[in-house]
DNA sequence: CTCCTTACTGACTTATAAGTAAGTCACTTT
DNA sequence: AAAGTGACTTACTTATAAGTCAGTAAGGAG
């Protein structure tokens, strides 16, 4: 059985992906990737050594999904407030078409029950996207686009937090409220 | 052994409020409770006679406390500014000192995984909850407190959503964004 | 004094978890 | 042709999960 050389990690990858998002570290099993590929659980440990390092590799897909969505919207030089909207565009796809959470939610939640490796990569994940969305928050207000009157990285902090929440509010109330608090995003801030 | 009655039920329902919030449902098991009382698992399911059991009482508790904090303020007839200020201690509070996340935090994570009651549960507890921040809004906007254009179901949207992804990234990047992400949701009412 | 109820314990069952060790087999590489 | 190598499978181990059930000690009610 010799299909495209990484094609079972790769979809073991993005199995984990959707579960790791959709119901967090202790919410899954190798059972739930294994058996719809039609695969032995070992074979998740050929590819994996262990769950910690199987999410650490999802932790850090989502980080290069981001940097590549965001990275982009700054090369072609793009306001401030076209890398804000790349940025909602990206979280509104992953709750309504995904159904997926931000996996800091999930690290965040299950925090005392998972392996250092997870923990320092969501830590440092979160440190990267909070300065990233300071400096468009910056951006924004230099340009004259933003209207905010706190520091740019306290006014970052209250996007992410609300996002964060959004998603969360998502699954509970219906999926009508992430359009509803992502307008309210763009209202505080003069839009 | 006849301690109070009531007390080793209170202790058990206790303990599960602390992992439940702290970790998930997922996130704890039966010996987490019992081994640090020193008594047995089935000790546990003489009081509660199921796991769905013991965190459906641990979501009502939530709700109770939460009723007895807002009900209270309501009574004493204080302003929206003051009630708003209620909720956000007892936020801040669950936060800081319990390292607590606000249940519906960790019924949304693994929505998927858990049984049918303590969904439903959790989502009442939502529907309420922002009914009566709804409320608080709306009360604050016309006796002048709040200042916000969009309508008032939105705006408390907005606040549950931020407060939600604030316990999310406290334990991410540390206690002080708590006061941070606080301090903005006044900032963005006009206080 | 006996019976009933409360509040458990001890011993168990069944299911599932992550992880491992050894073997298999198609496909290079030499 | 022989010796790897990559990508698995089969069969297993060890740990832990929730939940069950029969038994029991202590205290009140009649």
């Amino acid at each position: 059985m010799t299909t495209p050389r990484t094609s079972t990690r790769e979809h073991i990858l993005k199995r984990a992906t959707m579960l790791f998002q959709g119901r967090g570290y202790n919410g899954f099993s190798f059972k739930d990737i294994s058996t719809p590929m039609g695969i032995r659980n070992a074979a998740i440990h050929y590819h994996f050594s262990t769950k910690a390092d199987l999410c650490s590799a999802v932790i850090e897909r989502y980080r290069d999904l981001l940097k590549s969505e965001t990275g982009d919207f700054m090369k072609h030089g793009g306001s401030a407030r076209f890398q804000l909207e790349a940025y909602l565009a990206f979280i509104r796809h992953e709750i309504l078409d995904a159904h997926c959470m931000c996996p800091l939610t999930n690290v965040a939640v299950a925090m005392d029950t998972l392996p250092d490796e997870i923990r320092a990569r969501a830590t440092t994940l979160s440190r990267d996207l909070l300065a990233y969305l300071t400096r468009v928050m910056e951006l924004g207000r230099e340009q004259g686009e933003f209207e905010f009157n706190c520091a740019a990285e306290q006014k970052a902090l209250s996007v992410k937090a609300t996002l964060q929440g959004a998603g969360q509010l998502a699954r509970l109330m219906g999926p009508q409220v992430v359009d509803q608090v992502i307008d309210q995003i763009r209202c505080d801030l003069g839009l």
